[in-house]
DNA sequence: CATGAATGAGCTTTCATTCAT
DNA sequence: CATGAATGAAAGCTCATTCAT
């Protein structure tokens, strides 16, 4: 008669995702219920019982790696100075990233268009305000609005994850390094820069 | 039964990618065989004429994108003064672009990967050797080397694709504009660039 | 750790049963044991504590129709005279019937084609003794034994039902008086009868 | 590069349409699509080659069995005096009819339900113009409208159908003699009629 | 060269049923 | 008594691929 705990409910939702993210990352979007059960060690039935399809799986994934992202940035953006640091700790882990498979859906699926969107509106939201930051203590060019540079931070955060796919040298190493030297320029800090490839 | 005209049959080819490549923008790479056999006007059976699977003719679609975008690079890259214009050129058009499916694929396809890579060193190859060109006129920063830069602004041009799927506003009319700002950035150009978004 | 009042779990099994004909109505025999537990309010765990299986719900469904079109009939049928109203009365409600279900799954089922066939003959038995009554008062055609008289009811009343479906102008109005006219044919009453339609 | 023969595709659907008939009329409207697979000799994915769903294959079927009986009835109707024989040999074979299945159905799809009508429609017109030629010879009543009579002698047909069910008696044996006194009881001729049950 | 009939494995999803709590 | 988590088989349907014509 009592109702068994609702977080029991969503922790198991948490871990069901978490498999689905495992094989998402592996195999794409084309992974299987199957495969997400079988990684999860559940039946294809009860999966259903946590999401109503495999579209609202891949959204609540989508969400999961957006709410991560969101999450680093909005810790503690105190002090200007640490912006740099900060966005190149964006840089996630090594592994198949799931952004290139997000960005690729959101061109034909509406939903996760607008989660897309919603989720980068909150991140340059976040990313202005330290920069304004910066610019009224004089360390950030202010030639430019700060929305500006925020939405041009963006831009290279996600250049600088494609980058590592394109070039292997980049990826083996100087990968960090070059997200600095590229958000350096686009605060206009005139450090001494990146080293040669 | 002498052998068709081997142009011809190179013509058909083109002809069935043109299709399948409307069909995976639209759809995505779970285009089915089926989808692009209606688009292109020709029978599942005909279509194995030309390529020997599905992945082969995913191959094909995404050489065919780079190719296009080698192009686009190698015509004239007389002066270096160009190159902002040059650059911010290869931003293609409004439809769903292809870009996010094959980094993601590449993730996940080996042969696919190599592919990329060996077409992003040609891209900064052409780019590199116009930086230099610059940097000789005193037009470019040379504080960095000419790959660096060529690394760099092959990461912004991507980062420049993502960020109108991220942004509606940049989508709809400054994104031209914030990618020249970025290049010049790149290129330590000192224009005035951008205005607020 | 007493058992519980027998009459409460007679009565639960009638409210899970009505629920279940509400389903089977409004899906057909397809609808599933959820549904149906919606419908009750009821987890499907406890659905089985009060029937082992879905196949005896729907006999048990199938029961209460019939017990239903019983209990119309064996009220009191004293008279002859009162023969075409009451049986015109058997004539259900607006909302599908299942009926039909009935009479298709009795093809394929030899349960329920055994409990459709004693319900008939109760019924057939109820109608042939009014009948015989009639007779001997001279209210009815004696020429044909009453029970042949009580099955052509029996088939007059299912033919009724199914012209409903089967034409909108006679269930919009002449229903009812168009199974009075062929209850009146079939006793040899010989009535104005039946308007044009 | 000739297209093959349509008449080809056209007997390969009325094959399959036979194949799933003999499984709907065993197991009723939940056959499955692999059973139907099985009858025919051909594979799921073929299936659908020829009809676009499950339903759509229903639907065929509710075709079929609704043309037959029309088919069986615009013979030749010249005299009324046909009527009661033609009618009575509408009474179809002695396996399981999916009479009941498509009446059922017709309670919860539209489109069934549509057809039914306008089948029935056609039947009901056809059925009124030979009972108008027979009171114009004074074979049959005609104190009541021809339409009403073929309303009801609808209804009767149906009706006779259900009590082979309901009653194993009348299925043995006096079938077709109880269907044709309760035909010249609607059209009032005056026969002696059927022996006792 | 060209068709489209045909396959069969695999897909996502549903469902009757069981059982620990 | 009552829940809902969990199962696993089977459902309807899709799809890359093959092949006789």
């Amino acid at each position: 008669m009592r109702t068994v705990n609702p977080d029991q409910h969503e922790k198991k939702r948490r871990e069901l995702l978490g498999a689905a993210l495992r094989r998402f990352a592996a195999e794409g979007v084309q992974a299987s219920i199957a495969s997400i059960c079988a990684e999860a060690g559940v039946s294809p039935g009860h999966l259903y019982h946590y999401f109503p399809s495999k579209e609202a799986i891949l959204e609540g994934i989508f969400q999961l790696v957006l709410d991560e992202a969101t999450a680093h940035l909005s810790g503690d953006v105190q002090d200007a100075r640490d912006l740099p640091a900060l966005v190149a700790d964006l840089y996630g882990g090594k592994g198949p990233s799931l952004l290139f498979d997000l960005l690729a859906e959101s061109q034909r699926n509406a939903a996760i268009a607008d989660r897309l969107r919603r989720h980068s509106a909150e991140m340059k939201q976040l990313l202005a305000s330290a920069i304004a930051r910066g610019q009224a203590a004089g360390l950030v060019d202010d030639t430019l609005p700060a929305a500006a540079l925020a939405t041009m931070l963006l831009a290279v955060l996600d250049g600088s994850k494609a980058i590592r796919l394109r070039d292997p040298a980049v990826d083996g190493g100087h990968a960090r390094e070059m997200l600095l030297a590229l958000v350096s320029r686009v605060l206009n800090f005139t450090r001494p820069a990146f080293p040669s490839v």
